[in-house]
DNA sequence: AGTAAAAATGCAAACGATTGCAAAGTTTTT
DNA sequence: AAAAACTTTGCAATCGTTTGCATTTTTACT
């Protein structure tokens, strides 16, 4: 089958392009980024002769010179042996969310996530110039490769829960809250054992479950403690979760918290296979807001984050951190949307 | 709130590296590609000595005298006015598993979509030296944009209908076959009136279309004209147009062909709400297997495309014109996946 | 006209890694 | 022990842009 050759060896350069309009590299350079020491006439005739051309500069040469890359790297920090990765939309929605961003802004996203780039974060995206900055998204279960980075003082932003204190800005909603309305909710409802499904090990989960207690709290209900179903984050391992317990114990609770739409979803399914009906015995809550949980029948209630509004604290945040002013860690808003799913009193 | 110095000043270089490890730049060099043309012992001296002191590469230094980024663009080629990007779990898959193809192959993926880049491709993303090839995920309406590029020279492959041809290489799955498998499948399951909901605007979904039309006439039914429902991809727009069609023509259909799961998605969503009966009034099969599909209930009968499959098809043409090897389009695994919503006859 | 001030341009040295070729060092051969 | 052959290392140029400073050109003012 056919080759096609690259005829980019006649690529125009820099140098180049001062010759024909007849300056020097130095004048040309500055005449495609509007300097003003450069004569509006001279810098005109610069860059139409540029656009003529299909010139473009450099960047590998430009980075070296500045020391500037105006690329960000996007870290999805994956839980090791889920693979929430390909399955979560919620993640790859903010990362098309911070792409927006940081196109925005004028930079670039460089995709890697936890399995793939080296350990050492720091050396491998900054120092090498790969990157100026990094955004993690998601805490993980442990933060130690964040923790390691910032210390050696690379610009870092992460998306998680943002009360953990930290030595990076954390931009995420406000779990505690979020969870405790979807609880405080479901209780309202007439739910009384309310069972939560997640994984507190996580640092945004965590703020989650104590939502999830707070909430039971202030209703001055005592959640028992068999209620924290402690799973993986995937909508497999609910399914499974709620099976196993049904098998075992009957259906012993009547609402659910779940820690992510998939999450619920995955609890859903297992549920409606064995006719439970929702939200009659079983009321539900996810998290997340994915496009699907209102296409689903009963539609989803969950909790929504506002993930482009995250996306643009991330970057500004990080910015603030090539510029060496200050930063802080910052809440976005957080709603419970509630939909069929968790709507015991009907119209 | 606390700022953080960047203590990034004290940066190794390989000039630095070199001098501690009593060897010239270019040794040093050498030495750390694990060249035969340094002595062993010397070798790992410098191996470790930039280890021990966090040495890496400034890849832009690297870039500017090799001619090699060792990066991909990876482009998300969205349709203008609709937001399958955000929305549409299916393209985020294809990036993921191409993230991880080309960092099995060494190569870092900078993500873009079309709203972004700058209208010139080549230019942008090549000629400036910020990638060394692009992968362009979905042909869009049309490809001028590609095609423009990749006539420019510069190595490009896409994600769409292979049998499309083309001056690149095009991956992706029998979509002829895809959907009239399907179709097929709905018509023997005693389907009358097959709708196909798509937008046969979009080289893949005509294929679709064309399979869809296929297994019509193989099963010797004439397919009425106006069971061809184009609409935007997304599931709003199924969900909107159904709707609109029942409470214009009652329910004057009995399968449905879905371009995407999305869309299949949609539709079932407002069928649930009308109280239709899913398989048993309408038949429905979606396409693409995005993970919820099997979530739903009734489960989504839907086409799978292997993606991961299909990123390593793509990495590997991408890499062969690097190579100037002759490269070829190719079509991957494509396979009907029978689920709840398309099963009439129950066991 | 002559000088001072301002505006416009050019020089040349970085930025840090890579690589062809020459040089130095080591071993083998006669 | 000297020459030949091979191994190991270093020199220096290069990739293309950017930018502080010097230089030239233009304008303004007395």
């Amino acid at each position: 089958m056919p080759t096609r050759p690259c005829n980019l060896d006649t690529k125009l350069t820099l140098a180049g392009l001062a010759k024909l309009a007849g300056v020097s590299a130095s004048t040309a350079s500055r005449a495609l980024k509007d300097s003003p020491l450069i004569k509006l006439e001279t810098r005109l005739r610069v860059q139409q002769l540029a656009q003529a051309h299909n010139y473009s500069v450099n960047t590998a040469a430009s980075r070296l010179r500045t020391r500037k890359t105006h690329v960000v790297a996007v870290i999805l920090n994956l839980i090791d042996n889920t693979e929430q990765s390909t399955t979560d939309p919620f993640l790859l929605k903010i990362v098309g969310d911070l792409n927006q961003a940081l196109n925005a802004r004028g930079y670039e996203l460089l995709l890697s996530n936890s399995f793939m780039a080296s350990d050492d974060w720091a050396n491998y995206f900054i120092h090498s110039q790969r990157a100026d900055g990094m955004i993690v998204v998601g805490q993980g279960k442990s933060t130690s490769k964040i923790d390691q980075a910032a210390a050696s003082g690379v610009p870092v932003v992460v998306w998680g829960d943002a009360k953990t204190q930290a030595a990076y800005p954390i931009v995420g909603g406000d779990n505690f809250e979020g969870c405790r309305q979807a609880t405080a909710h479901l209780l309202a409802g007439g739910c009384e054992r309310v069972l939560f499904l997640g994984d507190p090990g996580h640092a945004e989960m965590q703020e989650r479950h104590r939502g999830y207690l707070a909430a039971h709290a202030q209703a001055a209900i005592e959640p028992a403690s068999d209620l924290t179903g402690s799973i993986d984050i995937t909508s497999r391992a609910a399914y499974d979760y709620i099976n196993q317990r049904i098998k075992q114990n009957g259906l012993d609770f009547d609402g659910i918290a779940g820690v992510s739409d998939m999450v619920a979803l995955g609890a859903l399914k297992a549920l409606k296979e064995r006719y439970v009906s929702i939200p009659g015995d079983v009321a539900i809550v996810g998290y997340d807001d994915i496009p699907l949980a209102e296409l689903m029948h009963p539609a989803l209630s969950t909790v929504r984050q506002d993930t482009q509004q995250a996306a643009n604290f991330m970057v500004e945040q990080l910015l603030r951190q090539f510029d060496g002013q200050p930063w802080h860690s910052e809440v976005v808003d957080t709603r419970l949307i509630i939909r069929r799913s968790s709507s015991r009193a009907r119209a």
